[in-house]
DNA sequence: AAGAGGCCCTGATAGC
DNA sequence: TGCTATCAGGGCCTCT
């Protein structure tokens, strides 16, 4: 599911519901996800106030007003979801109900507040929850991470210097995460295809121009797809059930063997396999 | 030492 | 229907 996009509509909608609220009570039914999450956690985290939810890449940042956070990934599978309570006060398990439609298996990790509760849902467990005691241990976390795509870093100056006697194909270092954080499989293959880049291009091999495209593709493509609500491939929905609709718009994602969308092209998706990860491209526009 | 590939894990889908 | 194989949005770790 989330790529930068996805995880910024959850990021917003848990600031509309869970900003400014204390952390009454916490279950966590199991802690193996990518990183156990050890027996004090709980304690931890309990009576904590959100400050704000913030994000970084693909990252949820949950900020708590003693400036200790929650750091959360939600890895291939995982989503949140907010379950309200019916009755004030009432902590039985059996007085929620969903907004959205709750999963039935694997719902790991249950936080509790006055009258909703957040729900960590992961049934491959590649995510993970981490307490994270301040802020420069936050900072710490994120050392190896390149600048979002949106930052004044990610410039022309920077992609230069970066691909400069680089041996690696385009399509791989989009996803690299040192590069440049929170493109992930689906987008790189769309920001290519606009920027009509073939993936399989080494990129010392790039031109300036194309390198200007890099930049402006992969704003574009992140940005309409946080306004279209995310994208929706299997089952993505904001943290309110509602599908995002950034699905519609893709151009080459999942449409191997389909025509060409862009205008007058006679060209065929095609759909390779770059390290272990399916690619799409237009096997005449992207050409080079 | 940059870069490719394996691996963590479950579920949906396709093919027989 | 029921089996098996393949594939899936990520990132850490290990090899070469």
């Amino acid at each position: 599911m989330p790529e930068l996009p996805e995880v910024e509509i959850v990021k917003q909608s848990l600031n509309k519901k869970i900003k400014f609220k204390k952390i009454k009570k916490i279950i966590i039914k199991n802690r193996n996800l990518r990183f156990k999450i050890p027996d004090n956690f709980e304690k931890l985290v309990k009576n904590k106030i959100i400050k704000k939810v913030e994000r970084f890449s693909k990252y949820i940042i949950i900020n708590f007003k003693d400036d200790t956070f929650c750091l959360i990934h939600l890895g291939m599978s995982g989503t949140i979801h907010l379950v309200k309570k019916k009755e004030k006060n009432d902590f039985t398990n059996t007085s929620f109900y969903s907004s959205s439609k709750l999963p039935k298996k694997h719902n790991h990790i249950q936080i509790e507040f006055d009258r909703i509760k957040m729900i960590y849902n992961d049934p491959r467990r590649f995510g993970f929850f981490i307490f994270i005691k301040n802020k420069n241990d936050l900072i710490k976390r994120f050392s190896h991470l390149g600048p979002e795509p949106f930052f004044k870093k990610f410039n022309i100056r920077y992609i230069l210097n970066s691909i400069k006697n680089k041996k690696k194909n385009i399509k791989n270092l989009l996803i690299d995460q040192s590069f440049v954080s929170g493109i992930g499989n689906i987008y790189a293959s769309e920001i290519l295809f606009l920027c009509k880049i073939n993936p399989l291009r080494k990129v010392d091999a790039l031109k300036l121009k194309e390198c200007k495209k890099i930049i402006y593709y992969s704003r574009l493509v992140l940005n309409k797809s946080v306004i279209k609500g995310g994208s929706s491939i299997r089952d993505f929905k904001n943290i309110s059930g509602k599908q995002g609709l950034f699905q519609k718009e893709f151009k080459v994602y999942q449409r191997g063997n389909l025509n060409c969308l862009k205008y007058k092209c006679k060209g065929m998706i095609k759909k390779i396999i770059i390290s272990n990860r399916s690619t799409f491209f237009c096997n005449i526009c992207q050409n080079n």
